[in-house]
Order: C-alpha cells, then structure tokens, then sequence
DNA sequence: CCTGTTTCTGACCAAATGGTTAAATTGCAC
DNA sequence: GTGCAATTTAACCATTTGGTCAGAAACAGG
C-alpha cells in the first residue's frame, strides 16, 4: 500500500493477481496450486512469493479488491432517482459485472460457498451496511407507492442471484440453450426487464 | 449396482457418501482430502478406499446420485395441470429442495463453477433434454394464452437461479438479514410467489 | 467350535504442495 | 562501465496427499 512500486513490480504483480485470479475463481482457495498460478503467470514459484509472502496472501489481496468494485454498482443507486428506473439500471449494471468480469463473480461465489471464512467480515460489515441502507432506499419507495411493495431485502437478493447465475454458472446455461446458441446475455436482460419491470409495476 | 450387499456394506457406503458431501459440497472436489472425508466419516482412510476405489469415484457416485434428485421437481411439472399454479408449485419444490438439502445444492454448484468436468455429460444430455421438454411445455402455455409472455429457457433459469442461491449463498443471505434474523425462507417463499405471480399474470 | 470370507488397520510409498535459502542474474543510478 | 539494489532461480525441505499392501480382527456358515 504505502510503498511506491517499480514499474517490474507493478507489472509482476499485476500479471500473478491475474493468473490467481483465473486458478481461484475456477478451483477456490483450497482447490488450486501455487504452481498452477506459477505456470498460468508465466512466472517461478519462488518468484511469486517473492512478491507476495503467502498463498493466502494473493487469496485476500483478490479478495479485498473484489469487495470495492462488487460494491460500486449498489453504491449507485440513486434516492433521487426515479424509482424504477434506478432500480431496473442497478439490475443491468450487476448483469454487466457478470458479463465483463465471470472471474471475479465466481471467486465471490466460491469464498461464499465456503462459508466466506476470508470475507466475513466485510459480509457483515461493508455489505450489510450498504444493503440496509439501500433497502430502507427502497422501502421508503414502497410505501410512497413509488414501486409496488415486496421485500426490500428479497428484491437485492433476486438481484444478486440472477445477475451473477449468469457468471457463476455460465456453462451450464451454455449447455441447456445449446452450443450453437449465441451469447445468452441480449436474452437475459430482456427477461429480467421484464420480470422485474412486472414486479415493480404500480 | 448389480452387486448385493451386505449390512455393514451399506451402511458404510452411506457413511462414506454422507461425510463426503459434507466435505465436497463445501471445498470443492480438489479442495477435499480423503483424510478429512475418513475423518469426518469416522473410519480410516484404508477402509475408505476398500469401500470405494478412489477419491474421484466417490464424487462420481455422489453426483450421479444428486442428478436424478435434482431434475425430480422439473419432471413433475404437469402438461396437463393449470399453467400458473404448476410452474409456482416447481419453483416451491425447488426452494424446498435447497432448504432440506442444501449440502447437494452447494456440491452441484461447485462443480458448476469449476466448468463441469464430471457431468457435462449428464448437463448436455438429461438436464438439457428435460428442460428443451419442458420449455416447450412452457412456450405453449403462453402462446394458448394460459400465462404471459416471456422466455421459457430464462425462466426456468430464473427459478433455478432464485432458489437454489437460498442454499448456496446461504451464509450472506444470513449475514445481510443480521445473526438474530428467523428463518429466511418463509419471506424468500412469499417474495418469489409474489415476483413470478406478476411475471405469469395475464 | 473351525474355517473361509469379509472387514479393518498400521506401516508404507511416490508424488505434490507451500514455502525457504543462498546464490546467480538483471536493472539502474552515477 | 561500476557498484549496489532489485529481481530471479535452482536446489532444497517438511508436510500433506492419494493410494497400496500385508496382515490382523471380526464375522459368518457348517
């Protein structure tokens, strides 16, 4: 943090985040191999803990960077705005995370599957403050009859789990529409308008 | 299969398998250790392996066994019953299956988020066969007019999508909710009633 | 009982794993 | 270029891992 970095090593660092980016995302924390991201970054073992000082250290440095920006689409959303509309554009900002970083959507969903022993905390913290927050948000709309009432809580959750089903488990979507498919995201963002423009509709 | 087997036979095979979806649902398959299934098991790591030839076979049956369960409720969905109450029962059955078992839901998206390795067979064949039937089901309820319009494969997603993150993302679901939260699925259950009643409404 | 079969275990093995170290190589300011 | 710090690597280490094997216990059926 502090430190100010070499050109190499803000390069190096760059390159080996990346590579244990794709190996975590793919086999969690406990499923993947410091050689395994070694190899993918091109880069010797030794070398990689020359710039970290542990595996579990590249592992929260991922991590720790994923809650900031998984956070900024919520962050977002606006009070001021029109109701629906804020809404309905968070839910399209979310299915573009999963569409433009599948990676860091299925690190997150792997930390949690394991019960996030790394990230609990800022579940708890960060992530629940900015959820009760934008809840109340979104209540306060409800019972302005602004949107049609439902569960506030329920309606981010719906959010987040149709928003990033698209990343997490993009194989088997692939699989089910078929190989010839074209890409399922036009598609899905259609349906989602739909579905939640229904639901909000006064 | 063809085999009989004795008491003691069965008995630890169901040992075996119950203690290795504790361990696989929540690492992952190359993030378990036989040790850490004998252990919680309760036998050696030995007599695992006179009981099944290797770690992978474990998993194998273990998946094997979780695809028949897991398409029950899809298969269920009757052409012939009322189009709105039928796809809300199957969203119902399958919130049900992520509350009372919610360690298979976890080991199927593990093996999801790795990309399937070990049943993309069973993906490309079973699960993309039931649901092509019944999409189409589906579709034609809402060319009859009898539900809205909307894309079949999407919302069969959606429900898959919805439901099963009850299980998978359990631990920040509770989070969010705050420790001293009740039970989240009897709000989950009338918020998805809610959101797919309006989605089918005509 | 006795005997053959099933079940179970301690000891072991080769490979893989996270991590260390000392020495070699490279980059760079002067 | 020279000298020093930053970077890289080969060789190594202790532990863990999936799996084997020979024999010991437990369990039948007669």
């Amino acid at each position: 943090m502090g430190k100010t970095q070499t050109r190499i090593q803000k390069k190096n660092r760059e390159t080996i985040l990346n590579a244990a980016l794709d190996v975590f995302s793919q086999f969690g924390f406990r499923g993947s191999t410091l050689d395994q991201i070694a190899k993918t970054a091109g880069l010797s073992k030794p070398n990689l803990l020359y710039y970290f000082p542990s595996k579990e250290a590249i592992h929260a440095e991922l991590l720790s960077q994923l809650m900031d920006t998984w956070l900024d689409p919520l962050h977002d959303l606006d009070p001021a705005g029109e109701p629906k509309a804020e809404i309905l554009a968070y839910m399209r900002r979310k299915l573009e995370m999963s569409r433009n970083f599948p990676r860091e959507s299925r690190l997150f969903a792997n930390e949690i599957l394991q019960g996030a022993p790394q990230i609990m905390a800022a579940i708890k913290g960060e992530l629940k403050q900015l959820t009760d927050e934008k809840a109340a948000v979104i209540s306060g709309w409800m019972q302005d009859g602004k949107i049609a009432n439902s569960h506030p809580y329920h309606l981010l959750f719906s959010i987040w789990s149709l928003t990033q089903h698209y990343a997490d488990f993009d194989v088997q979507v692939r699989a089910v529409l078929g190989d010839s498919a074209n890409d399922p995201f036009p598609d899905a963002e259609h349906y989602l308008e739909t579905l939640f423009g229904k639901l909000l509709a006064t």
